[in-house]
DNA sequence: CAGTATCCTACTGGATACTG
DNA sequence: CAGTATCCAGTAGGATACTG
């Protein structure tokens, strides 16, 4: 068997996965791309620019991004309360790869929708 | 309320979420990149690259990235049965934003293990 | 060798209702 | 306003056994 550089299946260890597990939920990159185009936006704010995530699934992603520092939560104690959330330069810093990949995706979606539909008439 | 560019909550209009369903799944950015290391590999090698993948998920996973056009499958008719994969032009234009972000990962995990561990001594 | 088929669990995420 | 709490459904994915 060849033996690769990379052990890929220690999840620990593997910057693959560590970024994936963040990154591969269904909200929280979205959230940094809407953080990183609005800068500072409040949590009503960000549910309604995404639209369809639930209460739920944007308070439990937004604690995700503030433990892994990606993204800075600014409470002012005040009636009624307001939450201002941005990214943090670690958070700025992931943007430009966010992009490329969704720049890659735009470039490439319609050959993939194609060859998912030639691929199941093929079976 | 701010208008965004971007309509996120469109998933077929939304290039983030397209790329995101086939790339964030458990499986199949770690096969591209073993493919990438090692040009062809039959399934047993795949299978064995990643160790603890099982066979259910590596057939369902080159099964998603065959659709796409992301991996080439070459039967060779013959008994015992052969098959080899490898990369598409298409999924070997995807690799550079995957070593990207898994440079970007190499480079801040630390800091973001740290940031976790913090956060959660705060609460 | 290269998969399928089947069963099963655990987690993701949605809906709804409630609160300081 | 900015969340929690609770319940629930769908699915991703693992274990095991089997097959051409």
């Amino acid at each position: 068997m060849k033996k690769l550089d990379i052990n890929f299946s220690e999840p620990l260890n593997c910057p693959v996965r560590n970024v994936l597990d963040r990154i591969g939920d269904k909200w929280s990159l979205l959230i940094l791309l809407v953080l990183e185009q609005e800068d500072v936006l409040r949590f009503n704010e960000i549910h309604q620019s995404i639209g369809d995530i639930s209460q739920k699934m944007l308070s439990v992603s937004l604690k995700n991004l503030e433990a892994d520092g990606l993204v800075n939560r600014k409470v002012y104690p005040q009636i009624p309360p307001k939450v201002e959330y941005k990214l943090t330069d670690l958070g700025k810093s992931l943007i430009p790869f966010v992009n490329a990949l969704s720049d890659w995706s735009k470039q490439h979606m319609d050959t993939i929708l194609k060859n998912r539909t030639a691929y199941k008439k093929k079976l």
